[in-house]
DNA sequence: TCATATAGGGATAAATTAATCCCCTATTGT
DNA sequence: ACAATAGGGGATTAATTTATCCCTATATGA
């Protein structure tokens, strides 16, 4: 794995969030997983953009920061289900809000960051 | 500055957020503003863990995604002003929300980044 | 005359994150 | 025998983001 270099700074609450929340799909499986969807593959179908790989990262991220919790099941093939932890569940609300805003200005939102892109 | 190579994801609200407030400092940068340090040396004094360069930079974006305005005042030595558009104000309660949670579980959080770290 | 404050930016290096590629396990169905 | 399905991970490269270093300008106060 990967070993920072730098300590990351924890001052304020933001930080804070910022270490569990940052990852480009962190936000997504949180909420897919809130929403049932528990198993790797249909997380992976929920989210066709990212690649399993990076998706197994995260999630792996998410579990050791004790947000979501993973039970692997002993049969062949195998199943493993996620689901959120009560402290993943405090969260929701969070994601929810910064969702709802991105919905409520998408049209805005999508042309300034085009325009922002040449 | 920087071109980028891949063109970004911009399915759901969560992306578009992702596009303009991801960034490190973007969050402490608007919430700072919004209680009243409008000059690029407060909000650098508020903010001493990140260099000058590094909130030019994400003022600068924050602007072109019209969250912030910015004032020169033609004066020597010279004087400048952020705030925040009305666009950049419908953020505050999110912005909120994110450090709020990240308040409210600060102890916990601290103590799961560190475990993570070695 | 020299340091300080104010605001800014180019060039480059370092750090971090994400993407790619390829491989493994074991069973069921064709 | 072989493909498909389910879940996973090492090694490496590419992309992106931050940090460093250094330089510009002008006025004021010591």
């Amino acid at each position: 794995m990967y070993e920072r270099k730098i300590i990351p700074n924890l001052n304020c609450g933001l930080d804070l969030v910022g270490e569990v929340l940052y990852g480009k799909w962190k936000m997504r499986l949180l909420w897919f997983i809130n929403e049932g969807h528990k198993r790797p593959s249909e997380l992976q179908r929920k989210i066709p953009d990212a690649t399993r790989r990076v998706l197994n990262i995260q999630l792996k991220e998410l579990e050791e920061h004790e947000l979501v919790s993973k039970i692997i099941y002993p049969v062949v093939p195998p199943k493993v289900e996620y689901s959120l932890t009560d402290f993943g569940k405090t969260l929701i609300p969070v994601i929810s809000a910064i969702g709802n805003w991105g919905d409520e200005y998408e049209e805005r939102l999508r042309a300034l960051i085009l325009k922002r892109l040449d």
